[in-house]
DNA sequence: TGCGCCGATGTAAACGTTTTCACGCCGACC
DNA sequence: GGTCGGCGTGAAAACGTTTACATCGGCGCA
């Protein structure tokens, strides 16, 4: 059916070997016979089987991507940044997505087996534990935005304690004592950074935490939604600021402070985490933390191709953590005067 | 190194052709060997070869997503819908960006030519002739909003005719006569249909086609911003309403016009074509057409999947449209009485 | 009792490459 | 003038599966 090697050499007069010689440039060929197979190449346009090769060389060329989901601007930054590192490196991406828990994870990631030289796996709702279980053995694996996963295993994160400080500052020297947090999913290991960030910096700074200013979210837009309408129905002591764990619940509690008629930042201050496009088109537009997405991608695939190259020895854990810094915008201002 | 069928069936006392009849369950096995050798699998976390698999089987359970860029929501959205398809289908999917021209298109094809049973194009900016010629003989093939490819190839496009004649329905409703259209690519398929359905809308309509107003614009909110600008600096007589090829370039001229101290839509209305999120989150929220762009996705692997089924014959391209509909938000309303 | 069939298994040949090994040829070197 | 080494080439053995074919025991049926 589909033209082969075989094919080539026949019409080339020349034996299959001499055919892959020409191909890969891995031996010397005569000029003649050479440009004879080129010919003939092109003639039938022939290109070599990728299966054939990946199985022969022990090496395919591809790196898998096993991510949580698909939706939002986040992931296309993220593929964006890990497909530009691939590219670079002549690898294509095998990409799994819609898988939220272990198992999901380790059928992918099964699948995958003898078709990618590596994997990066994204799944910040499953614990380290058992996402260890579902990771095989022999394949280089570097994972982003998960809880720290003993063993040899590299990965990426986010600095979202850092971040999350860096803007509790920026609230505390405008003025803002009573700082709210809303939180994201539990069970997240990005949302659950960003809370322990807020804490240890309100602490840092001095500050009661106290836990009535601190809400359950989702991140999404919804949730954010609800969230700050809870938060205007019970609040007694209303906070002076709204810290969001991400930029969609930020949107969301804005939308949900404006219907109520509430003057952003006029009377509170809002802000997010992300910087997703969104934030500097809502308004005001939203101050929010800054994380570069397809760093945070291109980061992972480099250390991925870095570890392929030379595998790194039992127990030394490669860590590496992408900055998150401050972007001020429209949304927050000083509280006003008691 | 990597554990293989032959340990297992070593170690489960049995052939490997046992192992594999086990593992595909393709012929009668006795409970208690198959339960031995499940249980040796599992042992050893087994998982078989994807590539020797592929080779054997001729067929990849995968397929290849060429896209030329990564870049926004669009892309995020395109391989959702792909991968809900695929998935269902359980088949991966292997994706390569940044193909802009014949060439690097063809690069890429070939790259997957034996890891994939079908391939997903999409290269807006390639004319279908070098197209045509880029693409492999074997490989059944689906292409997204390209111009029409002759040969039996199947595509999926959007109905961008059909989203700007409703748009200037809508326009024209409101009485507006003098309607700007803010031009994509020139080699941009999408484009230049979109360029078509509001040339033959203004016609239908019984207004002047003035080309003092079809501005020149690049599908960037850079560009119409520009664009904004030129049209407030050159044109004597404005238009009530700007028409941008795509949203992108609407939130940039919305930029320029608020800048230059215009009331959007008390002065003039804008309006978009795509329907991204931000539309709704700027100021004015932008009227547009929304195009499901998980559902074009979801519909071109469909389509593939039909295709790989039973192939279709010589001759009949086989060519689907996903509907654009319109979406009333606030950035349009009637034209001042002049 | 013998024939044929079916169920359970093993053997070995594919699948399309890459690569090792061997071979013949030529020029160079002692 | 013979050995040596390198260059150009072909034959064949992998790579890890699936699967066609063969084998063998047991069962139903004439």
């Amino acid at each position: 059916m589909a033209v082969t090697i075989k094919d080539v050499a026949r019409l080339a007069q020349v034996s299959v070997a001499t055919v892959s010689r020409v191909l890969n440039a891995s031996a010397p060929v005569r000029e003649d016979t050479r440009a004879r197979v080129l010919a003939i190449t092109r003639d039938l346009r022939f290109s070599p089987n990728g299966a054939a090769r990946t199985l022969k060389r022990r090496q395919a060329s591809a790196l898998g991507v096993v991510l949580p989901d698909l939706y939002g601007e986040f992931f296309s930054e993220l593929l964006r940044g890990i497909d530009l590192e691939a590219q670079n490196a002549g690898h294509a991406l095998l990409v799994s997505s819609s898988h939220h828990d272990a198992r999901g994870v380790s059928v992918a990631v099964r699948a995958m087996r003898g078709r990618v030289d590596g994997l990066l796996v994204m799944a910040p709702e499953v614990s380290a534990t058992s996402l260890a279980g579902a990771l095989p053995d022999g394949l280089p694996t570097v994972t982003l935005n998960t809880a720290p996963t003993q063993g040899a295993c590299a990965s990426v994160t986010v600095d979202n304690v850092g971040g999350a400080r860096v803007m509790i500052h920026h609230l505390v020297s405008l003025g803002h004592r009573r700082i709210a947090f809303l939180c994201g999913p539990s069970r997240n290991a990005d949302a659950t950074a960003r809370l322990r960030g807020y804490r240890a910096a309100m602490r840092a700074a001095g500050l009661p935490v106290d836990d009535t200013l601190v809400l359950r979210g989702d991140f999404t837009e919804q949730g954010g939604w609800q969230a700050a309408r809870r938060l205007l129905e019970t609040t007694r002591r209303r906070p002076t600021a709204l810290f969001a764990a991400n930029d969609a619940m930020a949107v969301g509690a804005l939308l949900a402070l404006h219907e109520a008629g509430m003057n952003i930042p006029g009377d509170m201050s809002v802000v997010g985490f992300d910087d997703i496009p969104i934030a500097r088109y809502v308004t005001p537009s939203l101050t929010t933390v800054r994380v570069a997405i397809d760093v945070l991608g291109a980061r992972a695939a480099a250390l991925l191709f870095r570890v392929l190259a030379t595998p790194l020895r039992g127990g030394d854990a490669c860590r590496e953590v992408v900055p998150a810094e401050l972007v001020v915008r429209h949304s927050c201002g000083p509280p006003l005067p008691a």
